[in-house]
DNA sequence: GCGTTCTCTAGACGGTCGTACTAATATGTG
DNA sequence: CACATATTAGTACGACCGTCTAGAGAACGC
């Protein structure tokens, strides 16, 4: 009977590690290449230059790799918001936006295949019933809730103007998600200049006193 | 052999007609259901009450399907601004902008499922080399042109404040498009409400005099 | 009525999918 | 060294994919 690695109390093996690292990141260069449909388990061997055995030795199912690889990639996103230090968390309101479109279009613009990969699995990935996996409940919780308490902390302080947080939080995380796309598309996007445009186009929309 | 419908120079049967219609609002139907992946020609004949090969008939291959939805769907909302009268083309660029996002976001509204459907298609489908069939190209040639006129020409008339109309129209795309998974997550969602937020935040976004 | 064309069902085809299994090799420990 | 375990390539499996074909039924001009 073939051994469920992950279910075994013993810690994983320097191997283990290396080669689940690996097949999660030529897993997401597959996606962004070929797309979620196209993202086939004998193309992800074929680039890690491995046989399929591999894959399937080292995790339980095609899911659990896609699933890793929106984890690794939001971590990735969530420690370099961290250390860009752009977004403390407990900054005024104004920064605070400002401060997250930054971090993230740089990150975006640092990593754009592999946010390309995270947006298409986010799409596209479903369950054995054909539900989303991470549908609009999962977006909700783990990606708008920090942006609705930032425009609802601004507009209970009357820095910003009187707005839904909700579907503005929808709008900030299209812009951004949609930034991918531009980036690989046209790989010379002046990306200061892309991220100046989407701050001060968000500023015009959250300020106060102007209506 | 077999005889290529389309290629024959002979009208098209009102069965072919009816038959081409079926398939295509099946297929939309099942794209949105199951997603771009999970959308085979079993599922789609299976919704439809006839059996696969009646698609291979009546349609060249599946991609013909798929972009035909797409063209329908175009075909439709056009129609739809067209007839509302909400977007002549010669408006004052500020009811041209709030004429476009409302004729958009109530098509969506009273379609969320065919909208749902052309997103999954133009995100997902590739051709036979992987390279995506609704690119960044196509993107920018059918869809964000007009938006970016409409911006330009406010500029120039001094309605609106110094933007990249390029990156505003992507903004105001992405927005849009994220409409039917709001509708179909949410769908006793207040229309008027939404469309006056989003009409709202755009309206602050771009107008001239407050920076 | 007959004959032609249109339309459909049913099934087969080659291919790829994700997964499971086997047997061989590598690795490391006593 | 022997031995156990970790890791690998290779292959086989059943399921489903998109496409194709043979032949039966339906529709319709004559």
């Amino acid at each position: 009977m073939r051994t469920n690695i992950r279910s075994t109390g013993r810690d994983a093996t320097f191997t283990e590690t290396a080669r689940r690292s690996q097949i999660v990141e030529c897993a997401i260069e597959t996606v962004c290449e070929f797309g979620y449909a196209g993202a086939s388990l004998s193309r992800v061997a074929e680039r890690a230059g491995i046989s399929k055995g591999v894959i399937t030795y080292h995790f339980a199912s095609k899911a659990e790799i896609l699933e890793e690889a929106v984890a690794v990639v939001f971590a990735r996103g969530a420690e370099f918001a961290m250390r860009s230090g752009a977004f403390t968390g407990d900054s005024e309101p104004h920064d605070a936006l400002r401060g997250y479109l930054e971090s993230n279009l740089a990150y975006i613009a640092a990593h754009p295949r592999e946010i390309n990969a995270v947006v298409e699995i986010t799409r596209g990935h479903r369950d054995a019933d054909g539900r989303q996996v991470f549908g609009t409940a999962w977006e909700e919780r783990e990606v708008l809730g920090l942006l609705e308490e930032i425009f609802r902390e601004g507009q209970r302080l009357g820095h910003f103007r009187d707005f839904s947080p909700r579907v503005m939080a929808v709008a900030v995380r299209r812009v951004i998600d949609g930034f991918s796309f531009q980036v690989l598309a046209h790989p010379d996007t002046d990306v200061a200049a892309y991220t100046a445009e989407v701050v001060a186009m968000f500023e015009h929309a959250t300020r106060a006193g102007t209506a």
